[in-house]
DNA sequence: GCGGACTGCTTACCT
DNA sequence: ACAGGTAAGCAGTCCGCG
């Protein structure tokens, strides 16, 4: 790939005169980290971005110079160009004058592609545009002009991405405007390591399996960074200022870089209080025309090769856009894309960390559900152990000495929220870019669905596969064979085994190590793969469906995702726990098996989402279905060598005092009937079941607690109970055999009495009594039931607080007629004691019942008491 | 008109 | 816009009941 040569400088002019300019009064942004003269080459350099450049008609990649901070340009001057496949001959597409006539309209080519749907190899035509839009993106498109187009949906710079074989997020060198990968070495031992390790593995399996190790060992950059937030003047009270409108003044923003450097800009108003100069180790700066200080946060933007927010998309720099403009900046000086539904840097690429930690698959699988609220706060102080204060006041009633610093910790948190742990969150999304082959933005702002889709277009395009048109794989592949045991879904999924109630000790839990990943690899499932063409595959059957399997040929997600499960399991995780090495390389093998994690978790889910292109219901429930049948048919074996199962749910077996040679004896069973992987997960001193589901407690033989679905664990409960339930956990800890049940008990006895007593007595402060319930939707929206927390909101609602979609409403049960006040309005003579006895019992009583004591004896009154004391009050 | 049985809605959790 | 399965509690409805 060349550079035209007319083209060679790396930045457009406009952006370099605005850098040039940041030239002046910046000497304290050390190191200096944007040099606004253009070279020509770049020794080695990481592809962040990739993007569509309108005026000169080209794929346009960014890459991120690690040795100066600076970002790259490089355009396209190959000729590449956007195009759709069409299944009509060149002829009869020739004969469509609206094509031929289209503007965009450049030419037709004929391609050879392999149709996974049909298991044969079609001929089809390639139509060629000048530019993207053309195929797609404005009304009368070449796509909507032709009767059926294919591959018409893909952004052009992914496009590009898939056909030029690019690799995002990893080096690469240009060299007089020539752009090439640089390929890091694999050392000779590692080398040797992957062949010993993955030895077993068919030769399909290896190819994917070195491709993901080559761009996973390359060595991660550290990325500079500014995190970026305003403040804007609010004249309203309550109200959130418009960032469409942008009608009030910015009077703050804080800028924070990764290499500690730390501003604060003022606008100068009257009535501020005093000027102070510094924030701890922030400088804070004054300015008295709002036109100025935007200037200064403009060049600061073009400064950094990426620019955090949290929630910038939709506010900060929107706002910081949309107000350069009312103030008469011209669009071409302002270094930001507004787009519909994000905000783009001209220079950087913007991570809006609010989108990342918004989607599913991070705050679950890679934070383990540790954040609910999704605000700066409530992430910060989840993952950081450190939120910053809630100011109830006006912005434009703070001084300066409460605005400032009120407004840096904003960009402090946002920052910190990619340094913690070693900068965990920023090589996360930098694996994530080198696996999906997303460009930065996209990959942050995408979903799950987002994210395996583009994996899966570029292993597409990689092997000339033709990419399927989402209707085709419904009519091919035809509707769902199971009926899921919960009304509404749409195919059965995991069974749960019943628990054995009651104290069991010795427990080892069992689980197959990413059991749908290894079923998607083990059975080759695919949405080619699953009911194929092929007569001879159907005797290859799925238990208890009437779906069968290919036996020709391999499946591409089987392969994609079987290699990534290879590679997680067999190398990242072990190479995470290895003692011998560092621990600065541990953590970044943490940091990759974490990654991957994430991914592979998510792979099955995507398969029966219908917001996934691929989308492929009888290929979801192929995958349930052949992991019910491992299960079950893994607790039949284990009860046939005389083990009790006491538990199990999708993955997992609870085994009752196993003997070390029957647990190796079923492992080997596993693998060999099976071909899966079986694992000891964990071992509990003894484990407290009741006959409920998803709901248990295990104590390690170190005395830690696992406490699973439990009621007095559940975030929305009481501080109170939950409280009293984590003292009741500590002493089940302490329990070193059954002798020690006895003191256990006595003592546990105590701290339900304790609470009951606290409760009759009304000792209890409100806002333990109170439940915390997130308000999923806003109030006006909950129209076929109004919930109790919905009550409280609405009654906060009428006394003028402000109640948004995500909020934690905090109630008490009390005694009126509605049965709930909100706490902000809540009296301790309202609380309805008898409802809150009725939350004890059922609290405790998960635990209670195994160990053989009774609650209402517990409390110590007789069932006729209860009765006549819950009747008077 | 009242109350119990039932279904549906909502949240939070498990894998 | 990744999946399905489970629990708990409350809201709302239906139906029987002289």
């Amino acid at each position: 790939m060349r550079v035209d040569p007319e083209s060679q400088n790396d930045v457009d002019p406009e952006l370099s005169e605005l850098a040039e300019a940041h030239q002046v009064g910046v000497e304290a942004v050390k190191p200096q980290v944007f040099k606004a003269q253009p070279t020509l080459d770049l020794l080695e350099g990481y592809l962040l971005s990739a993007s569509y450049d309108g005026d000169r008609r080209a794929a346009c990649l960014r890459l991120y110079e690690p040795e100066t901070g600076r970002i790259h340009f490089w355009y396209d001057s190959s000729g590449h160009l956007p195009y759709c496949l069409s299944d009509l001959s060149p002829e009869e597409l020739q004969r469509n004058t609206q094509l031929t006539k289209h503007p965009g309209f450049e030419r037709i080519e004929v391609v050879k592609k392999y149709d996974p749907l049909q298991a044969r190899n079609v001929s089809m035509s390639k139509i060629v545009a000048k530019d993207p839009l053309s195929i797609g993106g404005r009304p009368g498109a070449i796509r909507e002009i032709i009767p059926k187009a294919w591959e018409a949906d893909i952004r052009y710079y992914d496009c590009y991405i898939y056909d030029r074989g690019i690799l995002p997020g990893m080096p690469y060198s240009i060299r007089n405007g020539v752009i090439s990968p640089v390929n890091p070495n694999i050392s000779k031992s590692i080398q040797n390591e992957l062949a010993q390790v993955f030895a077993g593995e068919a030769e399909e399996f290896r190819e994917y399996i070195d491709h993901w190790v080559r761009l996973l060992q390359t060595p991660i950059p550290n990325i500079l960074r500014l995190a970026l937030d305003i403040e804007v003047a609010s004249s309203v009270q309550n109200r959130v200022p418009d960032p469409d409108e942008a009608s009030e003044q910015v009077v703050a923003v804080s800028l924070v870089d990764s290499n500690g450097l730390e501003r604060v800009l003022l606008l100068r108003r009257n009535g501020m209080g005093a000027e102070l100069r510094s924030v701890d180790k922030a400088r804070v700066e004054y300015y008295d025309d709002e036109v100025e200080l935007l200037k200064e946060v403009y060049k600061s933007i073009l400064a950094y090769p990426v620019v955090l927010t949290f929630n910038g998309d939709d506010f900060d720099i929107k706002y910081l856009c949309h107000r350069g403009l009312n103030l008469g900046f011209p669009r071409e000086s302002i270094p930001i894309t507004v787009g519909a539904r994000e905000c783009l840097l001209k220079y950087g690429v913007h991570v809006d960390l609010y989108r990342f930690f918004f989607n599913r698959s991070i705050q679950i699988y890679a934070f383990s559900a540790k954040y609910t609220e999704l605000t700066l706060n409530g992430v910060a102080e989840a993952l950081l152990g450190d939120g910053k204060e809630e100011l109830g006041a006006r912005i434009n009633s703070l001084s300066y000495e409460e605005l400032a610093p009120y407004c840096l910790r904003d960009s402090q948190l946002t920052l910190h929220l990619t340094t913690f742990d070693d900068d965990l969150v920023m090589k996360l999304i930098l694996v994530l870019v080198r696996i999906t082959k997303l460009p930065m933005e996209d990959l942050v702002r995408q979903g799950v669905s987002g994210w395996v889709r583009n994996m899966m277009y570029y292993e597409h395009r990689r092997l000339n596969y033709l990419i399927p048109r989402s209707e085709d794989i419904l009519a091919v592949k035809g509707e769902v064979a199971s009926t899921a045991v919960i009304k509404g879904k749409k195919y059965k999924g995991a069974i749960v085994v019943n628990p054995v109630p009651g104290v069991h000790f010795n427990v080892s839990v069992l689980d197959f190590a990413s059991l749908y990943p290894s079923i998607i690899k083990v059975h080759n499932l695919s949405y080619e793969t699953i009911l194929c063409p092929h007569p001879e595959c159907r005797t290859r059957r799925i238990p208890s469906l009437p779906h069968w399997v290919c036996k020709v040929n391999h499946g591409i997600s089987s392969l994609v995702i079987g290699s990534l499960r290879e590679v997680r399991v067999h190398w990242y995780k072990r190479k995470a726990k290895d003692k011998s090495l560092t621990p600065l390389l541990r953590n970044l093998y943490g940091v990759v098996q974490l990654t991957l994690k994430v991914l592979l978790n998510a792979s099955y889910g995507v398969m029966g989402a219908e917001a996934y292109s691929l989308y492929c219901p009888p290929l979801a429930e192929a995958v349930t279905a052949i992991g019910r049948d491992a299960i079950e048919k893994t607790a039949e074996k284990t009860r046939s060598l005389g083990i009790e199962v006491v538990y199990g749910d999708t993955d997992s077996i609870f085994l009752e005092a196993p003997p070390e040679s029957k647990i190796g004896e079923l492992i080997k069973w596993t693998e060999d009937e099976l071909s899966l992987e079986l694992e000891v997960d964990k071992v509990y001193r003894y484990a407290v079941f009741s006959t409920l589901k998803k709901n248990y407690l295990g104590v390690y033989p170190d005395g830690n607690v696992d406490i699973k679905g439990m009621t007095g664990k559940k975030r929305h409960m009481p501080p109170f109970l939950k409280q009293a339930f984590m003292e009741m956990t500590h002493i089940l800890g302490g329990v070193k055999s059954s002798n020690d049940f006895e003191k256990a008990r006595t003592e546990i006895r105590g701290i339900v009495r304790g609470c009951y007593v606290k409760l009759r007595n009304h000792e209890c402060r409100l806002e333990d009594l109170a439940f915390n319930v997130m308000i999923s939707r806003p109030p006006a929206q909950y129209t076929k039931t109004t919930p109790q927390h919905v009550k409280a909101a609405h009654l906060l609602m009428d006394k003028g607080y402000e109640v948004k979609s995500g909020d934690i409403i905090s109630f008490v049960k009390t005694t009126d007629e509605l049965g709930v006040q909100p706490l902000q309005l809540a009296d301790s003579k309202m609380v309805d004691v008898a409802k809150y006895v009725e939350y004890l019992e059922s609290t405790f009583d998960q635990v209670l019942d195994a160990l053989g004591i009774n609650f209402d004896e517990v409390i110590g009154i007789s069932k006729l008491e209860s009765f006549l004391w819950g009747g008077q009050s």
